[in-house]
DNA sequence: TTGTAGGCGTTATCAG
DNA sequence: CTGATAACGCCTACAA
């Protein structure tokens, strides 16, 4: 077991073989004797070989590191998913690179921009602001992998959740927990088909499936895309005098605030309204009252956005692929 | 401004000298002549040259990464303490691979074995469980950045923060607002000297410098190092009869669970009771109420961080060096 | 001050 | 199925 800097030729030469027959062994290429893989594989256990990366990607023209750019990274669900990402990254022997778009426009273009300046070999984008293909066709011949909710028309790449069959679930849940008047909190602009459209269609839709008519004052616009707003919009439904006794937010976030504004009016989760979220953030967890939510399976994500990248770096030609992840719906204290 | 891979040769081509007088321009290695010089810089603009990072690790025996081993990604302090060393380490040109030691022991010695395996040329380590040199002793002669509180008796290169001072310089803030019965959370231990060892002496050490005799019956020792620990020990300041006007918390974690101990027996932050925390970690200038805190300079200890494992890479045989944070008091709603 | 030769470790290619 | 050769792009060492 040599320290330090064992070579393949180091390999080749105790095992009785040439360099080239120990990466053929490495990287499974062509056929090689059943006789010389058990010797070259011996021969990399006995001396601690580790391939030299830097070597193989200046033979492929690679640099071996991947792009992911988030809004956020010191937003807990970013974290999360970033270190999910780097960690199937690593499987496939890649580096990731983090880049914080700030949740702006500009920021996820300048992502694309920087990632093909660092000569990174690809870029995983977490999508939430871009919401139309142009800004990104330029980029055209550039491996990108888009992971988030806008959709862009099926012309790339995109790892997204289940926005309408997560929220049917999750309504569908309320419903079971004996809810009746089950209010929803939705951005305000339902017209473009944003993930924020697919999740009230969700609600609508388990609504109608369990034959329940949909009030239409019982959707709560959010006051504001914050966390106050989200406080202030349960405010305004613990007012409201509907007899709301569930309530499903588009997102965990929204959903503590609006937690947080009920109780600001005495009105208590679970006890006098239900609530779930979306998203299954770890902050969800515990906070007080745990919250119900619906969460898609991250890891999954990541894996997939990252098999996705590795794919088409490999194969710059593959048509675009669409992949939506499973989910769960978590039962926690908001709904109990 | 040609596409993709041009090669030093080409720039030399252009510039119609050597390659490797593009080299020592790019490198500012031995003098190279004015005339030259500008030549070069003229070729690599006009032809949109990029160094190949790969050629150069190859030749350097490097791998151009760093590791970062952080507790936890998702934890809003370290996704920006990792967001700030990234960029930091940007500059170097370096990448940094980022390691999740799950603030064990276990993981951090854990990190640096993966650290060496991955072959990347250093790891900073955000230390918080390991608190005695022995388990990092066996790594010597491999580049290791200590970030954090623990101190591991100078043997490492090291980046501190102002414990003492900063804890001294909050609690002096409550006297200025007034406060006279000035309460402090610890946590259980102060037998050997940890970081919250550091924090209460610099408690005391202010009301000491300001002529105020420390009640011994004002600390008050953390119930369970945790949320809800915190919120108990809230409590019971609440309840203590002791008339406590101000609390200096050793964390922004601790004092977010105080604040909502103390509300929990109807004492308000800051009418009733004002409070500081230290950390300045990102929910603090959004709880409710915002957070006076002591803040130490996030990015000046990343980029000190990243500054010391890069000069250790590039000379093992540097004797340790240790740096303590530059910090500021910030002053938020809970001290008003 | 500038240039030439050679090699870092890996792998594509093609001959054996 | 295996191996010799060359090349990826850069930089150390030495020569001019």
């Amino acid at each position: 077991m040599k320290r330090g800097k064992v070579t393949m030729s180091d390999v080749a030469q105790l095992a009785g073989v040439s360099p080239m027959t120990v990466s053929n062994v490495i990287n499974n290429r062509v056929k090689v004797s059943d006789d010389a893989r058990e010797r070259v594989l011996a021969a990399i256990r006995e001396s601690g070989y580790q391939l030299n990366p830097s070597a193989r990607n200046l033979r492929s023209g690679r640099s071996g590191v991947i792009g992911l750019a988030v809004p956020q990274i010191g937003n807990a669900y970013f974290g999360m998913l970033a270190a999910l990402v780097i960690e199937e990254a690593r499987r496939h022997g890649y580096h990731v690179a983090v880049e914080q778009t700030g949740a702006l426009a500009k920021g996820e273009a300048a992502a694309i921009a920087q990632s093909r300046r660092l000569q990174l070999d690809g870029l995983i984008l977490s999508v939430v602001e871009i919401d139309s293909p142009a800004p990104l066709v330029p980029t055209q011949g550039y491996p990108i992998v888009l992971l988030g909710e806008q959709d862009l028309a099926g012309r790339f790449d995109h790892v997204t959740v289940p926005n309408e069959a997560g929220t049917a679930a999750a309504t569908e849940h309320l419903i079971d927990q004996g809810c009746e008047r089950i209010a929803v909190v939705t951005g305000g602009d339902l017209d473009r088909l944003t993930m924020i459209t697919r999740r009230y269609n969700g609600y609508r839709a388990a609504l109608e499936d369990r034959g329940i008519e949909p009030d239409p004052r019982l959707r709560f616009t959010l006051d504001a895309l914050s966390w106050e707003g989200a406080r202030s919009t349960g405010r305004r439904i613990a007012d409201s005098g509907l007899g709301v006794d569930g309530v499903v937010a588009f997102s965990d976030t929204v959903a503590m605030g609006v937690v947080r504004g009920l109780r600001d009016r005495g009105v208590s989760v679970p006890d006098d309204v239900r609530l779930i979220g979306f998203d299954n953030v770890p902050e969800s967890a515990v906070f007080i009252p745990s919250l119900s939510t619906v969460s898609p399976d991250h890891r999954w994500k990541a894996a997939k956005a990252v098999d996705l990248i590795v794919s088409r770096i490999a194969d710059p030609a593959l048509p675009p692929r669409q992949y939506t992840a499973p989910f769960a719906i978590i039962r926690r204290e908001s709904t109990a």
